[in-house]
DNA sequence: TCTGGGGTCCTAGGACCC
DNA sequence: TCTGGGGTCCTAGGACCC
């Protein structure tokens, strides 16, 4: 009874690394939109002290001193990787669950009995790692979990296989002992402060509580970690393609917007995205939430967020129904005199594409619902946007500054590697 | 000067019902 | 003058994840 949990090393930093055999040994490091924050570090930027979320701005100067290299985020390049390395995966046991980018949860109940889950875990880090230059570490433990905790072990004892099979009692409950509460997969900043305050520091103390008290003093979720940190199995994998519940599309602005003109073209632009990534996911949504806020970092000047949540009488997953009613929950949420840093669409409450539910009230607003005219636009929008809504922004998404990208070497044919 | 984006789940409390 | 108890459903917001 075993899961493994495949992490990918500092991905995106990996990503970067896989067409440039020239950055081996370089720290490297990758920023999020509008070159805002670090993402992702290589393991030579984490040693020099580069951590995860800082802004850009602070480590910016010390880092190019040291000759480290920086990218834009690729997020087209990083997807096509991370779904070679989810197909690798799945070729070695029929249940994956693909739990991020760069995660995925194995069940290795379907191996044989007797099976070496160590060797099998190296086996594959080494094929991943051949067929497409990303390094891999495998955590096997008895629960998800647990093999979080695996991972956890492999970077702090930098095991060099990056492979660890948390098989019985005594070392499960020796990785416990090495890792804080913190560390703990469900366990974020708010929680860690209660828990230190109760006088529960590492991950083993926390596992010798009982779940019924965990449960009293804190939440049904402590309570199913605990249980996993003892041994029990309470998550399992989720493996069938479950389908969104909720889609969302916003941005930072790179620079400041104030006025109404320049905000609703960029706000149609989130609404246009929103509405394809919503007929990807063969769904219709019958509730549109608009959201505008200024920067919370900026703290002598005037703060406002405003949000806005519109009804559809009828779902649908027409751009001009949910134009309509971005529309109509923009207006009400902007105010002058306020300088917006983001923005952004949230859509909601899902049906699927077959089922039609009509209202009982005739709505004055009838949605122009319209299937195959949406299929069309999307069919010429697929590679590169050819058809504009009128109310969009015909040149971005949103005002971004970005200017560090690597090329988008497997997924687009004018930006593929040459070999001199 | 410059601080990401996209998700899920749970809970408390209000609205409403009989 | 006196004004219950038990339940469900929904939503906003919090906490967490990568």
């Amino acid at each position: 009874m075993a899961f493994a949990l495949v992490d990918c090393e500092s991905f995106y930093a990996s990503c970067e690394r896989i067409f440039r055999p020239d950055l081996k040994n370089i720290p490297i490091v990758v920023l999020s939109n509008n070159d805002g924050c670090v993402i992702a570090r290589s393991t030579e930027a984490k040693r020099m002290g580069i951590g995860m979320g800082v802004p850009w701005f602070k480590v910016r100067d010390s880092f190019l001193k040291e000759n480290g290299k920086v990218f834009s985020s690729n997020f087209t390049f990083y997807g096509d990787i991370s779904a070679r390395v989810m197909n690798i995966l799945e070729g070695f046991v029929p249940r994956v669950e693909i739990y991020s980018i760069d995660e995925a949860f194995l069940d290795l109940d379907s191996l044989r009995q007797n099976y070496n889950l160590y060797d099998f875990g190296c086996h594959m880090r080494g094929l991943v790692k051949q067929w497409t230059g990303v390094p891999v570490r495998i955590g096997i433990a008895p629960n998800k979990t647990l093999s979080k905790i695996a991972i956890n072990e492999i970077k702090r004892r930098n095991i060099p296989t990056s492979v660890l099979h948390l098989s019985n009692k005594d070392q499960i409950k020796n990785a416990l002992k090495h890792t804080s509460v913190h560390k703990v997969w469900g366990v974020g900043r708010r929680l860690n402060d209660h828990l230190n305050a109760a006088g529960i520091n590492t991950a083993l103390e926390l596992s010798e509580i009982s779940p019924q008290n965990i449960r009293r003093r804190f939440s049904v979720v402590l309570e199913r970690t605990v249980r996993e940190l003892r041994g029990e199995r309470c998550l399992n994998i989720e493996d069938d393609i479950s389908s969104k519940k909720q889609i969302v599309v916003s941005r930072s602005f790179g620079e400041r917007v104030s006025n109404l003109e320049t905000l609703k073209p960029i706000v149609s632009n989130f609404a246009v995205r929103a509405s394809e990534k919503l007929r990807n996911e063969k769904q219709k949504c019958s509730q549109v939430s608009v959201f505008v806020r200024t920067s919370p970092f900026n703290k002598n000047k005037p703060q406002h967020t405003g949000m806005k949540t519109i009804e559809l009488f009828t779902p649908t997953s027409d751009t001009r129904d949910i134009l309509t009613a971005t529309k109509k929950g923009l207006l009400p949420i902007f105010r002058s005199g306020y300088d917006y840093a983001k923005a952004g669409i949230i859509l909601n409450r899902f049906s699927n594409e077959q089922t039609r539910q009509y209202s009982l009230f005739k709505d004055p607003n009838e949605p122009k619902e319209n299937t195959r005219f949406m299929k069309y636009i999307d069919q010429m929008n697929a590679y590169e946007t050819q058809i504009y809504y009128a109310s969009q922004n015909t040149k971005k998404w949103s005002p971004m500054k970005q200017n560090m990208t690597s090329p988008k070497y497997t997924t687009n044919w004018y930006e593929l590697p040459k070999v001199n």
